[in-house]
DNA sequence: GGGCTATGATTGATCGGCAG
DNA sequence: GCTGCCGATCAATCATAGCC
């Protein structure tokens, strides 16, 4: 694959206003979330974001209330009632656990009254 | 495609946009450091401080100006030019070097 | 009132680094 | 080596704000 660099400065002028620095060109790879699934479509494979039915989003909700972390043989489980890989399962939990820790940390500070915008 | 919209229940409803000043102090450290604006912890929590808002406010706020930025630079170069000129303050003088790298400052 | 763009927030998934 | 987790970020999308 030739879409590796991750270097860091090192701009290149682009036209004669502004310059193009290198985090303006980083690409991230499509999803390898792939499913080979069907819904045949041409060619090009469905790289794009799952979108998780409510129903798989309430048992993992479920199931994050019990654990926060999941073992090898849990996430084998839901993955396979939920219908769902098992990387998804596990980005899922991780994605959780930021979410738990992002609300946390703000729910103990924000202190601005009512402030209109304008 | 049909259900599953049942997303419309998150907390993303009641949005107000930003104070014109808190965009401001945005904008501003934006530009004066374009080459990299990837604002560190402490830098985030200083803005957020001079802003009013949240840290993960800042953070939202960073996110999508880098995306929406390079997606269109073009739609931005009037406001680059904006701050550009309003942070560039004295270059026409001593240490002509035009290169940032400022600190964040030290309250 | 509708249609449009601008903008803040959410979130599945990636990137790089670290620990086991 | 490979695997999972963390922290930060990306990228697409959602839903509303604000303007004409």
């Amino acid at each position: 694959t030739q879409g590796g660099e991750r270097g860091l400065n090192c701009q290149t002028d682009q036209g004669s206003s502004g310059q193009t620095f290198d985090w303006m060109k980083v690409k991230r790879n499509p999803p390898k979330t792939a499913k080979v699934a069907d819904y045949g479509l041409n060619g090009q494979q469905n790289t794009i974001r799952t979108n998780f039915t409510t129903k798989q989003l309430t048992e993992l909700e479920k199931e994050f209330h019990f654990n926060k972390y999941l073992t090898r043989a849990r996430r084998v489980e839901i993955a396979a009632t939920l219908e769902l890989n098992e990387t998804q399962v596990k980005i899922w939990f991780q994605n959780r656990r930021m979410k738990q820790k992002k609300r946390e940390k703000e729910g103990l500070a924000p202190r601005v009254s009512r402030d209109s915008p304008k | 495609v049909m259900i599953l919209r049942s997303r419309f229940l998150d907390a993303r409803r009641k949005r107000r946009n930003f104070n014109k000043q808190a965009t401001e102090i945005l904008n501003e450290y934006f530009y004066s450091h374009l080459s990299n604006p990837y604002p560190s912890e402490e830098a985030k929590e200083e803005l957020a401080k001079k802003c009013a808002i949240t840290v993960s406010q800042v953070s939202n706020w960073f996110g999508n100006k880098r995306i929406r930025y390079k997606k269109n630079i073009g739609k931005f170069q009037e406001e680059a030019n904006i701050y550009a000129a309003k942070t560039a303050v004295n270059a026409t003088h001593v240490s002509a070097h035009g290169s940032q790298a400022n600190s964040p400052s030290t309250p």
